[in-house]
DNA sequence: CTCTGAATAGAGCGTTCGTTTTAGCAAGGG
DNA sequence: CCCTTGCTAAAACGAACGCTCTATTCAGAG
């Protein structure tokens, strides 16, 4: 065997988590998905449903992470990386029918109500995220403040235009925030202070 | 008896799929919320639960849409009108427990896979909300194109915001986010062209 | 009055839910 | 050899699911 059960059976619940929710997702389900069998998920997660969720949705968070960081890593100038992701985060959506959305937006909201520790899990990735793009604009000069403001900004509005996307199956509200944002990020660094040599770059828009 | 049978369970339906989702919403659970009998509800919704969320996802759009456009009306600057949509979001969500979010996000989510007509329910709410800020953008003098991206944008990072508040718990992502787009905003009005005389304002921060 | 159709009330259908329980299997140390 | 340990397999539990069905109530038309 490849890969181990328990691996397999988080993978499994991470896709289908992202795409049904938490309550939408069966535990008969995941085990079938990950060939796996309802004992064997009882055996790794004797927290049952919740456990898996959990495990599941960590694993999520540290691949968009990834994900993130890539495309962030991939520009300097920190307004090109910004629509960058945007537009990685458009071409995977429309790869995957629209259905493969952010992977913790659609756990969470259902789990609001309760006391799970779902929606813990869900903060976590979420504040992740954020200091992924926070720490990328402090490297870029920016201060303290605008850099953890921007970062909220950038998160929560990649998170609502992929839903706006996802909904509408089209790439374009995606691109567009990715467009507007990028605007943002340069709005700071026409008035910035204490820019690295070179950011303000050639302006060119793509 | 004050109102009709049929108007208690699109509202009781509105605010149970809204706090738990398209799945996690039993009919039985939106009878006994509504002061009705499984009976009357298929009688009223021949078409079952999906009717049932329909109607009920159609009357959230609309309930939503007044708060937007009252939150819009009471702005003369574009930019103060949308940091004011983000204030009276933050001030409902936190009122409410951070339970009450969008009305639409999580059903849309939970049905993205299938072919049922809530997603088609949900896009048409959305872009009557982003109308909405288009035409208020446009009455402010903004070109078509921009009211149209910015709209997208706005609409976006507020669904976006509201998400991240509520698993934070917090009206900080959704008071930073509208504090950013009126930045946003404001970055056209700097460059404007054919502004409303008056329109550039005090430049009050609040 | 009778008749009709809208509206209400709830038992019960088959299915699936999350979970528990019991049994079976292969490997390894005594 | 036995016996523990880690893991798999499957049957079964009570509860809840969406939905169908029949029975009943009630208002207004003829």
């Amino acid at each position: 065997m490849q890969t181990s059960t328990r691996d397999r059976i988080v993978v499994a619940a991470a896709r289908l988590l992202q795409r049904q929710g938490y309550v939408g997702t069966g535990i008969k389900q995941i085990a079938r998905e990950a060939q796996a069998t309802l004992g064997s998920v009882y055996h790794f997660f004797p927290g049952g449903k919740e456990a898996v969720a959990v495990a599941a949705i960590r694993h999520s968070g540290e691949e968009f992470a990834a994900l993130l960081r890539q495309a962030l890593d991939g520009e300097d100038d920190p307004a090109q990386a910004v629509t960058s992701c945007a537009r990685r985060l458009a071409g995977d959506l429309r790869e995957s029918g629209w259905i493969d959305g952010c992977p913790v937006t659609a756990a969470a909201l259902e789990t609001l109500g309760t006391d799970s520790e779902i929606q813990q899990v869900c903060a976590e990735a979420l504040r992740g995220w954020e200091r992924l793009v926070s720490d990328k604009l402090l490297r870029c000069g920016f201060s303290s403040q605008d850099a953890r403001e921007l970062a909220t900004t950038v998160i929560g509005a990649l998170e609502g235009a992929e839903v706006t996307a996802q909904v509408t199956r089209s790439e374009e509200p995606l691109l567009t925030v990715g467009r507007q944002l990028a605007r943002l990020v340069r709005s700071y660094e026409a008035r910035g202070l204490g820019l690295p040599a070179g950011s303000l770059g050639p302006e060119t828009d793509r």
